[in-house]
DNA sequence: CCGACCCCATGAGAAATGTCACGGGGAGTT
DNA sequence: AACTCCCCGTGACATTTCTCATGGGGTCGG
């Protein structure tokens, strides 16, 4: 019998995959939370075999929930389940110590898969995905850069952004510059777009 | 018994609810896409009491298609169940022939009473999502405007959108003016990200 | 027919954005 | 110690964006 531990802010979605895993005679839902600050202390409380982590949680998100995982309840396997196939997401995930990568519009048979696998210490990816992320390496950009995209992301004006980040305008626009070119961009707007699918931000 | 069809593109999700509805007594999915655009067809081939449908799908949206099944298979109501409670989503929902609406981080209850309501003949809205809607208005944008937002999504410059759609680079930036003023942004880029969390675009 | 509103366009000025060259300071490597 | 790379800043320039005024043509309802 697995003990699985199921992590997504949509309650819907949640309640549906506990019945959807339910159907295999495995597995058994121990825990279901809707926030990534929750997964710790249920993961103590319940002993789970598997965590299953969406990455898009209220508190903490589910690849920094891996990480607490893979070191204070290292016998309890993290699996990220997510929406996006993000080359970036499945780099951090799998540094932060995840030994799973599921995303959510592959087939259910899959999933089942992957947890019994992951529950026999395997690793399991998909292999697409991968090859993608490997094809994409990692980012490119450094610390600064990071935050000023970031801070850039909801449409907000260089003096906007340095006011945030306590700098000089010009350093903004020397970093927004760096990013773009760093991304392949010629507008702030594009580098933000394709730096957020590249799971770089 | 209520016969329901399911349309959702990312598989997993669309079995975990399959899963989920299946608990049910009183509900039986008889079918089951991955694309707006084989709706149509799967209703007509099982006759379904009710469609669930996602909004984002490959093909044609959930909004279009619950437009096409309210003209083409009248018996067959739809429920529209996404994960963004737009205002714009909704309202558009209802106006195309919807007769339900549920985001996908209710509770579980929800879309079985939701569903079954549907069934029943009523209509069935998140009454807090209903308040928004009617709060926010209906969108102040022209057609036009509209585009030209659509076009910016990317992070187009003006002279490239005026390209795509054939307009003069003036006629654009004026376009997109009209639309920041109207959105309430500063920005090219706040208006698009605005515009669309109203579901505008 | 007239007003209202949308479509499309031009042009011009103010503001923001993107590029480039340059500098100094700190941390880590070789 | 020299080198590299990141951090932060300045200043100047070309380009783009945003605003505003203005105009013609179209459709639709009063």
């Amino acid at each position: 019998m697995i003990r699985l531990l199921l992590a997504d802010d949509q309650e819907l979605i949640r309640s549906a995959l506990a019945a959807l895993l339910a159907l295999e005679e495995d597995f058994e839902v121990v825990a279901s939370v809707g926030r990534g600050d929750e997964v710790a202390a249920a993961a103590k409380a319940t002993q789970p075999d598997v965590a299953l982590l969406d990455i898009e949680m209220p508190g903490i998100d589910g690849l920094a929930v891996a990480g607490v995982l893979s070191q204070e309840l290292p016998e309890c396997r993290s699996v990220i389940l997510t929406t996006f196939g993000r080359p970036g997401y499945l780099r951090r995930a799998m540094e932060s110590g995840a030994r799973g990568f599921v995303v959510k519009d592959s087939p259910p048979e899959q999933l089942a898969d992957a947890i019994r696998r992951v529950a026999a210490g395997e690793r399991v990816v998909d292999p697409l995905l991968a090859a993608t992320t490997l094809a994409t390496g990692s980012s490119p950009l450094t610390a600064r850069e990071r935050d000023v995209l970031v801070a850039a992301r909801a449409g907000t004006s260089a003096a906007e952004i340095a006011e945030k980040l306590f700098l000089s305008e010009g350093t903004v626009r020397n970093y927004l510059s760096a990013a773009m070119s760093k991304v392949g961009a010629r507008n702030r707007a594009e580098a933000v777009i394709r730096a957020d699918e590249y799971g770089w931000l």
